[in-house]
This record gives C-alpha cells, sequence and structure tokens, in this order.
DNA sequence: GTAATTCTTGATTAACTCACTCAGAATTAT
DNA sequence: ATAATTCTGAGTGAGTTAATCAAGAATTAC
C-alpha cells in the first residue's frame, strides 16, 4: 500500500507547473530546485508524463515543459496510473488492468473473500484518487 | 498501491482457520494445500501472526495452530500491518507508524498537498479495513 | 553558422524488497 | 526411541526502486 517515490515527485512537479499554468513553462533544473528532487530523476518522470500526453516541451535555450491540458481536467488518479500502474492493490480487482489470480482457490467467478474485500478498498481510494485534480490539489482541499 | 503475496497468503490462512475456530486445530500443510499456499513461505507468515499474538501453535505430533482471539475481534487492517506494515500510502501520514518525510519542500507544520491527500487515502483504507473482521471476511460482506 | 543551452534516449547501477527455500533444532505423542 | 510437527535463522534468485551517466538531437542567442 505504498505510493513510490517517482508519483510523489511527479506530482510535486506537476504542482508547481500548476502554479503558473498559462504564464510560463518551467525547465527542469527550476523544478528540481524547488521540490528538492533529483534532476537525472525528475527527468525520467517529466518524459513519462510526456508520452501520456499530460506535458508539452521544448527544447534548447528556453525551452522547458509546460501542462498540456488545464489542471482541472488532470486527475491525481490519472497521473499515479502513469507513473505506478495500476490503483488496485491486487491484479483481481483492478478495473484498468485486471489479471487473474493465478494461484487463487477460488473459481472465476465464485466469490473470493480477498476480492471483495479488496475491490472495495480500490473504490475507496480511486473515488479520491480519479475525482481530485491538479487545482485541487494546489488548493490543498477536494471540492464535493 | 499494492498488498504483499505475505499478506494475501496470511488472510487466506485466517480465513480457514477462522472456518474452524472452537472445533480444531490446523496444521500448516492442511493450510497450505487448501488455499494453494507454498508450505515454506506459509510458515514463516504463521509464525509471525503467532509473535504478534493472534494465533496460539502446537508442536510435535497432534500439533497445529488456531486463533487466539475470537475472529469477531480480528480486524483485517490488523493482519495486513503486522505482514505488510503501515496502511498509508506514505510514512508522512501514518498513524500506526509516522515517519517525517525528509526530502518535502514543506515545513514540519505547514500544509504538504502530498500530505493532505494521501491523508485522505489512508482514512479510507483504514476505515474499510479497520472495520473488517475476519467474521466479515469469511461470510463475504462487511455489517456496516 | 557556431556555441550554448536544453530536452531526449538508452544503458547502467547499487541497494533494497519480495517471495520463497533450506537446514537443523526443539517439542510432543505413541 | 521414533516419528511428526513446530520453530529459528540464514540464504537466495528475481525483480523493483531510485537513481546516475553518457551521448545525441533540437532550439536559440550571438
Amino acid at each position: 500500500m505504498k505510493l513510490s517515490k517517482k508519483s510523489e515527485y511527479g506530482l510535486r512537479a506537476l504542482l508547481e507547473l500548476t502554479l503558473v499554468h498559462g504564464k510560463m513553462t518551467l525547465q527542469r533544473h527550476q523544478i528540481a530546485t524547488r521540490q528538492h528532487i533529483p534532476i537525472e530523476f525528475l527527468e525520467q518522470i517529466l518524459l513519462a508524463l510526456k508520452r501520456a500526453g499530460l506535458l508539452s516541451s521544448r527544447r534548447g535555450v528556453k525551452g522547458g515543459y509546460a501542462l498540456i491540458k488545464s489542471p482541472g481536467e488532470i486527475t491525481l488518479g490519472q497521473v499515479i496510473r502513469i507513473l505506478d500502474g495500476p490503483l488496485a492493490p491486487i491484479g483481481c480487482v483492478s478495473k484498468t488492468a485486471y489479471q487473474k489470480c493465478s494461484d487463487c482457490p477460488y473459481a472465476e467467478h465464485a466469490q473470493c473473500p480477498v476480492q471483495h474485500v479488496m475491490g472495495t478498498v480500490r473504490d475507496a481510494i480511486a473515488d479520491i484518487l480519479d475525482h481530485y485534480t491538479l487545482n485541487d490539489f494546489v488548493s490543498g482541499h477536494h471540492k464535493g
């Protein structure tokens, strides 16, 4: 049940980009110093977010990164799925990356107790993170 | 955000012990075959649950394991904390094993956005797992 | 058009964790 | 005694995490 450093750094980087959204771009070293993130590691993360369609980038002098979508349209759930994979605690209850349990003694469509409780946990996590936007994130609270 | 095999096996083992609670003890090989768990790994898990005060055991011929408390008093939250550690996605929001973030740019008592959202996630997970007993687990549903 | 700056790609790495496995000691029943 | 079982502690191979490094490609300033 753990959030990786990668996701944590990714969220903190997006926070900085949200703060300047529409006004300017940020370079990796600016984000790195403001958020105390190792710069080479940050780069990997920014590129992953770019490949996933969340960021635009520009090379060369005056280059940098910017949000490609409005911060109100990007949820923490999306970001964490990109950087850490599925939110579900166990593959057999993931809605975005379902995987059958290999060694579960319960049949495919039988009632597996682990599956049942972890399904409710997954839903609780996703309910929060899939409705929590970058705007909510910078303002530090969640609007209904 | 993942449940380890250790916890999954632990929960499945406790399920078997709950089913026979008050009637008999179970030996590790019985649990292992019923739940398809590698026997040597299962042993580690049972011993950890014993050290934590959840199980009693008996060595030698006619030995075995049994629940030491009523299944209504043991919650999945307890079990997962024993086997996997804290439920919180990040150390700085754990209530049972708090750890200060080392590289967070926000001061100790300032409002850290990551801390805020992950705090709500932690609470959502704990609300479910700390009120979900082994009895709920075997019956496959949660009584409010 | 050259140099400086910045993003981009791909490889590599050290440390750690996960999911086991194994050998041998201690305890109990017959 | 012998057989069956738990108990202890150590070891291991594969994979993941959190970086680090080197070289390349694009952009801008001069």
